[in-house]
RNA sequence: GGGCGGUUAGCUCAGUUGGGAGAGCGCCUGCCUUACAAGCAGGAGGUCGCUGGUUCGAGCCCGGCACCGCCCACCA
């Protein structure tokens, strides 16, 4: 180490994350390690697909967390030397990037329309040109080892080949078509949408009465609806079949108030006797369920709202123009006026909003494109059946295949100018459509040259369904595709699971002939900190890059880490401050370390240790097994019987962790390696080891090295920032971290009379300083004792401030194998006191363990092994009792 | 209308197959002990939503109830 690397450390007493995390990004990017050849195959490789963030989207803290958990899996694939692509890249989010646009031109006091199709489109290319690079930049702030040198672009031109071919490959399948259907309107884009991009809301609406009269009779069909202004459009009146009252009227008419079109009563099981009047109006052109009936009855289909969402000329000149909401009160008006209003109430339902826009969505009869998708559904529904895509947590398995058992067509055009172009030309001479990858020169029907291409564009989705492998070249076959596809992992929220990761599942096996990943996780929403959902809108969102600006990438990863689950979950500074602290203490403790281990010998024995990341192999320990034979000629087992203690334990910590990290239980696997490093490395360990490691014992250093090696190594995943700077400073370093072996569990190191020797002395310690402190013995003071029996650990007395000899003097009290003997320091009326206490504290553990043996039941049936525990703790208890001379 | 999840310490959350309730933060007491005051040591604090049941024994299993949240749904 540098005279000034070593000044540096002996200085910052504080780790700096803001100081580190450029510089340490930057070695990395410089290094080359995220960006993996396209060698090897699937199976030996590792590879994860970024979901895709919106080119207009800021890092938001789903993002992180989503970040935050790929990122683990992968460094961890990485530095266990397997082939690791991180695939990266921004979706071209069709309607959000438009609208983003489209703001701008309206401040400049223009349009699209004034600007035309093509000029539009440059435009929203020079904007992704100018902030698209934003969000991917923002990736970096957290660490994430993304192949930043493969970022791909949903509309980049590999990616545009691709969306043609599944297009036009599903069209030949005969599962992409075109239809007049009432679809989801969403006048805020003025685009159709699909079902899922559709949102309900309670909303209280009033429910009108209205009169239509039975023509050629006196009699009146009262109809409830809560869309009167859509009356415009009504072609029928229908009752349900059953329905006595009405029996005699179907096929007969009654008359629209207002329009006095003629509208046939019929009859149909849809309608609700028991609902309203039982009577229902019939607007096919502007609502599903009506929709529906009116094609089974072969009824006439008017649409009277406009996409704008406003009334067209079809309403008749009255209402023409007017929004909804304005026809729907002229509508009322006029009704009342002729009498025909029979009454209105409040009404509660479920209306559907854009989910885009936040508009109210209105259906309308359009001519659109869809894709029928129980022929794509199928397979997919049989791979998560059959495992071969894991969900999880698995209550989302269930949910998945509900989903796609009743799965429905999928409207797939949009009438946006932003997105893939539908590859689709109409002949202008014969009116042939042709369908095709490419622009045909002129129409195979009759050769005219005019063709002209479809105006619409497609879902963005559909793009995105197919990201895992166009993102690696498909439809060429790269060497990208052949090393990394199928990939292994996907992680997202569960709001996407149907409009992304089925539609992935589908495509994957279709179009690449395999399921696109092994495993999907769902994880935790993580909602504001008073437990609303963070929203922009709302003003509850909380800024990811601010928290990294504050406390440090590592504290956010591991404070989101920590604070995930398979819940949603609210969002805690605690666990990011805890993050931070351990950042910290990770630093400190390593300052300790690095600063005192006695380096030429230990960094020699730390390179033995190593093996290129290359190999793949974990961190061998030759060096610690050949270093166990010499220290039986140093001391006295006492003082290597920490050591064996601490590797122990380390390694368990090792095992546990890393089989939490695999199954996605990352919350656990954070908190552990933090309350291993924490208490039992810190707290205990390095204070037990001090002594010797200020007398730079070669042994100690060697430990403690190792230890600190396989620790970093271990919390690279989590906190990649911090433990590669402190690696740094490490003797052993050969290489980055981030390509440094992940370690495996040594079994030949777990050593359970170690552990249950050094827990021992630890638990008599703990004891010995609760004793002091109930007793109110000054901090400061060492006490005298006597021990009966065999001497505790060396560190016992050291930790507690007792003098261990077998000195004569007044036994004052006892704690355990103890004697406390008289001294000057002692209060003897605390003292007493706390004796009592004690006493009092045995006689109920005697009691509540008596009267449990005494229960003939429990004897009788508990398992033996759980009553003889109970009759061990009460013999413990009863001696305790007795030796405070009860 | 269906489905899923939640209700555990003041707060945010853990609690493996049923055997004496845990963490972090906050709070109280004592410590500037030469890695860290973003620290160290000790401590207080819970009728595990309510209610029946199964069991020798229930936070955990079963039934009912009450709130809270989310997803799906073409009864106007």
């Amino acid at each position: 180490m540098s005279d000034d690397r070593r000044q540096r450390l002996e200085q910052m007493t504080r780790y700096d994350p803001a100081e580190v995390e450029q510089r340490v990004f930057g070695e990395w990017e410089e290094g080359g390690y995220f960006h993996p050849p396209a060698a090897g195959t699937p199976g030996e490789n590792y590879s994860v697909a970024i979901p895709p963030p919106n080119v207009t989207g800021a890092l938001h803290m789903g993002h992180a967390l989503n970040g935050s958990i790929q990122d683990a899996l992968v460094r961890m694939a990485r530095m266990r030397g397997r082939n690791t692509l991180w695939i990266l890249g921004t979706d071209h989010a069709g309607i959000a990037t438009q609208a983003v646009v489209e703001k701008e031109l309206r401040a400049e006091g223009s349009d699209r329309h004034q600007l035309g199709r093509e000029a539009f489109r440059d435009r929203v290319w020079a904007w992704k040109e100018r902030y698209g690079s934003r969000i991917v930049e923002q990736y970096k702030r957290l660490g994430a080892s993304c192949d930043y040198e493969r970022e791909r672009f949903t509309l980049d031109e590999g990616y545009v080949t691709a969306v043609h071919r599944v297009f036009v490959s599903l069209y030949r399948k005969g599962y992409v078509y075109r239809d007049h259907y009432l679809v989801n309107w969403d006048p805020g884009s003025r685009s159709a949408i699909s079902d899922l991009e559709v949102e309900n809301r309670d909303v209280t609406d009033t429910l009108f009465s209205i009169d239509y009269p039975v023509e050629g009779s006196e009699r009146i069909l009262t109809v409830a609806t809560v869309r009167p202004e859509t009356m415009l459009a009504d072609t029928a009146v229908a009752v349900n079949p059953g329905d006595e009252r009405y029996r005699e009227l179907v096929g007969s008419h009654c008359l629209l108030p207002l329009v006095g079109r003629r509208l046939p009563i019929i009859a149909d099981e849809h309608v609700d006797p028991e609902f309203g009047t039982g009577a229902l109006k019939i607007t096919p052109g502007h609502d599903p369920n009506d929709f529906e009936i009116g094609r089974a009855h072969g009824l006439e289909e008017i649409g009277v709202i406009g996409e704008d969402g406003r009334m067209t000329a079809e309403a008749g000149e009255r209402f023409e123009g007017k929004t909804a909401a304005e026809a729907q009160e002229a509508v009322v008006a006029a009704l009342r006026d002729q009498g025909s209003l029979r009454g209105e109430e409040p009404y509660n339902h479920a209306v559907p909003f854009s989910h885009r826009s936040g508009e109210r969505i209105e259906p309308r009869i359009s001519l659109q494109w869809f894709c029928r998708m129980d022929e794509l559904a199928r397979p997919a529904i049989e791979a998560v059946e059959r495992d071969e895509v894991r969900i999880t947590p698995s209550q989302w398995k269930r949910v998945y295949l509900d989903w796609m058992r009743k799965i429905r067509p999928w409207c797939i055009s949009r009438q946006l100018w932003w997105g893939h172009r539908i590859p689709v030309w109409y002949c202008e001479a014969c009116g042939e459509t042709i369908v095709a990858e490419s622009e045909p020169e002129a129409c195979p029907e009759c050769g005219a040259a005019e063709l002209r291409q479809d105006p619409d564009v497609l879902d963005t989705w559909f793009s995105s369904a197919i990201w895992p492998f166009a993102t690696l070249g498909w439809p060429e076959e790269t060497a990208e595709l052949r090393a990394f596809y199928p990939t292994d992992f996907l992680t997202t929220a569960r709001e996407i699971l149907f409009l992304w990761v089925a539609r992935m599942i589908m495509t994957g096996i279709e179009f690449a002939g395999d399921v696109p990943f092994d495993d999907v996780y769902v994880h935790s929403v993580i909602q504001a900190r008073d437990g609303r959902r963070m929203s922009k809108s709302l003003g509850t969102g909380i800024d990811p890059l601010e928290e990294i600006d504050v406390h440090g990438a590592d504290a956010l990863r591991f404070g989101l880490l920590a604070m995930s689950s398979t819940q949603d979950v609210r969002y805690s500074d605690a666990k990011v401050e805890q993050g931070r602290d351990l950042a910290n203490k990770l630093w400190n403790a390593s300052r300790l370390i690095l600063l005192h281990a006695e380096q030429d010998q230990s960094a020699t024995s730390a390179r033995q240790g190593q093996v290129p990341a290359a190999a793949g192999g974990n961190i061998e320990s030759s060096q610690w097994s050949s270093r166990r034979a010499p220290r039986q000629g140093l001391d006295p087992a006492a003082s290597c019987l920490e050591d064996r203690w601490i590797v122990s334990r380390l390694e368990r910590t090792i095992g546990s962790v890393t089989a939490k990290l695999e199954e996605y239980d990352f919350a656990h696997a954070a908190l552990e390696a933090y309350s291993f490093f924490w208490s039992e490395f810190c707290d205990w360990y390095l204070e037990i080891a001090k002594p010797r490691l200020y007398d730079a014992e070669a042994e100690v250093s060697a430990t403690l090295l190792r230890s600190l090696e396989r620790l970093l190594a271990l919390l690279h995943p989590l906190m990649p920032f911090v433990t590669e700077e402190i690696w740094s400073y490490h003797p052993g370093r050969q290489g980055h971290l981030a390509v440094h072996p992940f370690p495996a569990v040594e079994e030949a190191l777990i050593d359970e009379a170690a552990e249950a020797e050094v827990e021992a002395g630890i638990e008599l310690t703990r004891r010995l300083r609760a004793w002091r402190d109930l007793a109110e013995v000054p901090a400061a003071a060492v006490l005298a004792a006597r021990v009966e029996g065999e001497a505790p650990a060396e560190f016992v007395g050291r930790l507690s401030r007792f003098e261990f000899g077998d000195a004569g003097g007044d036994e004052v009290a006892s704690v355990g194998p103890v004697e406390v003997l008289a001294s000057k320091e002692l209060d003897a009326e605390a003292v007493s006191g706390r004796i009592e206490a004690r006493r009092e504290e045995l006689r109920s553990e005697v009691a509540r363990a008596e009267k449990k043996l005494a229960n003939q039941g429990f004897v009788a049936k508990a398992p033996p092994e759980v009553v003889e525990e109970e009759r061990s703790k009460l013999e413990r208890y009863r001696a305790e009792l007795g030796e405070l001379g009860e």
